[in-house]
DNA sequence: AACCTTTGGTTTGAATAATGAACCGCACAC
DNA sequence: GTGTGCGGTTCATTATTCAAACCAAAGGTT
């Protein structure tokens, strides 16, 4: 690994639960030496990446991003696209829905939106990493991609989120066959208590899966009617993702699901 | 100057028309070798901080900005703040209003509000990146800047924007004199054709200068009436956002205007 | 007050990575 | 077919990283 992927890497331990960071919590955490993180740190420092914490030492991240987000919105307006179909999939559903994107081996949210429909809803964080093994997105994404990287994820600890999170691989793998049968993920309070979800697959130009659509919805809530409703709404927003975003899908996903009359799955 | 710097100074020439950069023009730009160049895009890309534009071989912002952005708001909420102040600086004013902050030696826009009040008004780009000699709000800035970093800037080429561009740095420094004794930069037609803008400083919590907050109307709707308007309140909404941002102005700043009733300078 | 621990920050030569000039294959223009 | 510019690669030279110390300051405990 070069330098500037260390550099990077430590501004990846930055999330809404660690906000400031320090010297000595940044070495452990990289298991780089301390004058090294120091180095990068500082350096960082420099070019407004990462700054230091009015008093004390702590760092956090710095106000470049802000500009740089707005670049690359303007370059690639996926943000903005993902809210148009995320806002309908939420008015078609009645529930929360959600679009999540592979950012090196971590799956984030991109964007969410609630619908006024109920009381009660699911509700979502801005840019929180969310695991693989216990969440509909996280399936998704796995079903549709290379084993290579189902095997590398698979192979680290899996957290046990709640009770009813799964984290034996095997039982996993089976989910996977599952998904990539049906061309929808499905998860029940893996990830969080009570929630209900369901996910389809994003594709990229290279018919890569880089991310997933999500309806999120209370477990009290979800009933067949429901459940038949986003299962055939969520394939279709991701299709349209997929399709926005300059995508397609590979010719094995396309030509079980996509040539059906409204895209609907089979159940 | 480190690797990291390096690579990061890359990250610094997409701008809002240069939305996509070629390897060879990245050199050009960086003055760097070509390898290096190649070897750092390679690792940025690696990292999620630039991609490959699909077919072709040229590089664009990657994707993490988007959620790095979203935690730095998180921890900062620095562009919410700042936009609660300008609407209601829009408001109260009828004009186009815009913060626009210090990155490195660069002064780039963080955010605006327009009024609803005129049919015409002065529109603002997302995170532009504007100059310090011909803008009411880089004028601020240096007016409040120590002199080392302003002797650094002025010693650069000034680019003459319009016509009216002031690029001679004798008489900018004299411009800076009056900034210092009113509290307030006045430009006209200096960076875009038409607008006459007014600008207060806003500092940190080191009492540094690092952004700065102004009103841009159209010259033509420029009146006596309208310019009291705005000079009673660009200093009182910039002093409301060095205080929403957890900085005070320096002591020779504070006892000139801040005792003044209503915080207005004398004209 | 004395002691201990942890913090951010700095210094050292041996190991490891980055650098720069030249180079490759390719497309395109003439 | 020849020249030019492109993205990408190679390899000896050069700069950076590592580990293991150390320092000064802050906070906690006794």
């Amino acid at each position: 690994m070069g330098t500037v992927s260390k550099a990077l890497s430590l501004l990846g331990f930055f999330s809404r639960d660690r906000q400031e960071i320090g010297l000595s919590e940044m070495t452990r955490l990289t298991g780089l030496n301390k004058a090294t993180v120091f180095r990068l740190l500082t350096e960082l420092a420099e070019n407004g990446f990462v700054e230091q914490v009015g008093s004390g030492r702590a760092y956090r991240l710095g106000p470049v991003f802000l500009r740089l987000a707005s670049l690359r919105e303007a370059a690639v307006p996926m943000r903005e696209m993902a809210q148009q179909v995320l806002d309908r999939l939420s008015a078609a559903t009645g529930e929360t829905t959600h679009m999540s994107i592979l950012q090196g081996d971590q799956l984030c949210t991109l964007a969410y939106s609630y619908s006024v429909q109920h009381g009660t809803r699911v509700t979502m964080d801005d840019a929180e990493v969310i695991t693989f093994h216990s969440t509909s997105s996280g399936l998704a994404v796995l079903a549709h991609s290379d084993t290579a990287f189902v095997t590398q994820v698979l192979a680290q600890p899996l957290e046990r989120r709640t009770p009813m999170s799964v984290t034996d691989p095997e039982v996993i793998l089976g989910q996977l066959e599952d998904v990539r049968r049906s061309g929808i993920a499905e998860n029940v309070s893996g990830f969080e208590e009570d929630v209900h979800s369901h996910a389809a697959p994003v594709f990229d130009a290279q018919q890569r899966c880089y991310g997933a659509v999500a309806v999120a919805a209370p477990v009290a809530r979800m009933s067949d009617a429901l459940r038949a409703v986003i299962r055939a709404e969520v394939p279709r927003a991701a299709l349209e993702m997929t399709r926005l975003l300059g995508g397609f899908p590979p010719a094995s996903f396309k030509t079980k699901f996509e040539t059906m009359p409204g895209h609907a799955p089979a159940a």
